[in-house]
DNA sequence: TTAAAGTACTTTGAAATTCAAAGTAAAATG
DNA sequence: CATTTTACTTTGAATTTCAAAGTACTTTAA
């Protein structure tokens, strides 16, 4: 067993993190909010949440605000545990190994 | 300035944050002392560590012991003040964006 | 009222990165 | 001395990342 063995590689990108990080202290976050919260663009946000979605991490509600699209995330109780996990792990190493 | 702005993406990729946590507390690591800690394959370590010494966050010392060829990473000063300040950054990511 | 610009995403595919298999060169073993 | 092992490096296929372009509206403005 590595010490990078609970390291986990869906999180090892830095919006995924991003993503990750805001979702566990807000129960929800819209597109745009993810997306000047992290400065990302578009396309390369779109495919981030993507891959958190299909980890089962995240899940996804579409709505119309108004007469506007509007999509949010949140969390799934698999994606805190995993993230949890992912922060023990990193302390773990950073600290002592 | 997002909250993943301090992130740094070389850091990203759980075997170069492996390499960089275990040369925060040796001096040095040969390559066969991180391929065991890591579980990583040889082509996959070399082509990491390259890329931090890339960065110049590590530099490479080649040398023979006895007659057989070894190869020790160090960090560079460089290299160890940009893995303080991303720690730093993840912290007050995870903790309070 | 309809043309133009903006919003909220999604799709696409080129570029960059990751990865392990294969290669190299010398050492150790039998 | 032939074979296996050690210590890496090279290679290129597979995967991932990324932003430009596309889609489907809504809003503004003439």
């Amino acid at each position: 067993m590595s010490i990078i063995n609970n390291i986990n590689k869906v999180f090892d990108h830095r919006i995924r993190l991003g993503i990750m990080s805001v979702l566990m202290v807000n129960e929800y976050a819209d597109f745009n909010m993810l997306k000047e919260l992290l400065a990302a663009t578009d396309g390369n946000l779109a495919s981030h949440t993507k891959a958190l979605e299909k980890a089962d991490y995240i899940w996804v509600e579409k709505q119309f605000i108004g007469r506007k699209p509007n999509t949010r995330y949140a969390t799934t109780t698999l994606g805190r545990a995993e993230f949890n996990k992912h922060i023990e792990a990193l302390e773990k190493l950073i600290n002592n190994q």
